[in-house]
DNA sequence: CTCCCGATAT
DNA sequence: ATATCAGGAG
């Protein structure tokens, strides 16, 4: 199948219905409590980082109170999300920047955030775009995936997915498109088992089976 | 490219 | 047993 443009304009529009309420499946109240979601979310399921979260930011949300818990209870509050050693040493680190450069606040600046350490260029587009409503697309594992399978974007790094899709979907649906393709990869478009065969997109689909 | 971390699904 | 999970750093 040839993915043409009016294919993809096609694709996005089932995308659109079938995800027509699509939002982030994080949980927080303020871009702080985003970016820290964000970083904690690195090959951790989003429903596993609300449950850590919600025991963390009632205890601690700001730069200031999470640096005051230090490595060690920050270390066993995220236990839950893996990688606990490596995220809480880059969350501290973070706290103590935004603390020294940024006034306590989370800088609303993609280049700023992705000097951030455990910050990168996905949890920066997604900061800019949930926290600050800026115009970006965040490929994690879900969209370079669905991206690819559907054709509507192709490449072999997630820079190259992002390029694709920017050209692909209109600037004001990006943010829409980014959770479309995150929530159809988590209840359709599966990593191990695609559900082609119950998938409204399966017509449209050049990686359909 | 490997390592970081461990629970869950297949 | 192995792949995967809202990735990032060295």
């Amino acid at each position: 199948m040839r993915v043409t443009k009016a294919i993809k304009a096609e694709q996005l529009h089932i995308l659109r219905t079938l995800y027509p309420n699509a939002k982030p499946a994080l949980e927080f109240k303020t871009p702080f409590e985003l970016l820290i979601a964000v970083i904690l979310s690195a090959q951790c399921t989003d429903v596993r980082v609300n449950i850590v979260t919600s025991r963390l930011f009632p205890r601690a949300n700001t730069p200031e109170a999470i640096a005051a818990l230090g490595q060690e209870q920050l270390e066993a509050a995220i236990h839950d999300c893996g990688f606990f050693r490596m995220k809480a040493k880059h969350i501290l680190e973070t706290c103590d920047i935004l603390l020294q450069e940024y006034g306590g606040e989370v800088p609303a600046d993609f280049e700023a955030l992705q000097r951030l350490p455990g910050v990168g260029r996905k949890t920066a587009n997604v900061v800019m775009s949930v926290a600050f409503h800026a115009p970006a697309i965040a490929v994690d594992t879900h969209v370079f995936r669905v991206a690819n399978r559907l054709r509507l974007a192709v490449g072999k790094t997630p820079l190259e997915v992002e390029k694709g899709l920017q050209k692909a979907i209109p600037r004001e649906d990006w943010s829409d498109a980014h959770h479309w393709l995150i929530l159809h990869g988590r209840q359709r478009c599966k990593a191990r088992k695609p559900l082609c065969g119950e998938c409204p997109l399966a017509p449209v689909c050049p990686s359909a089976i």
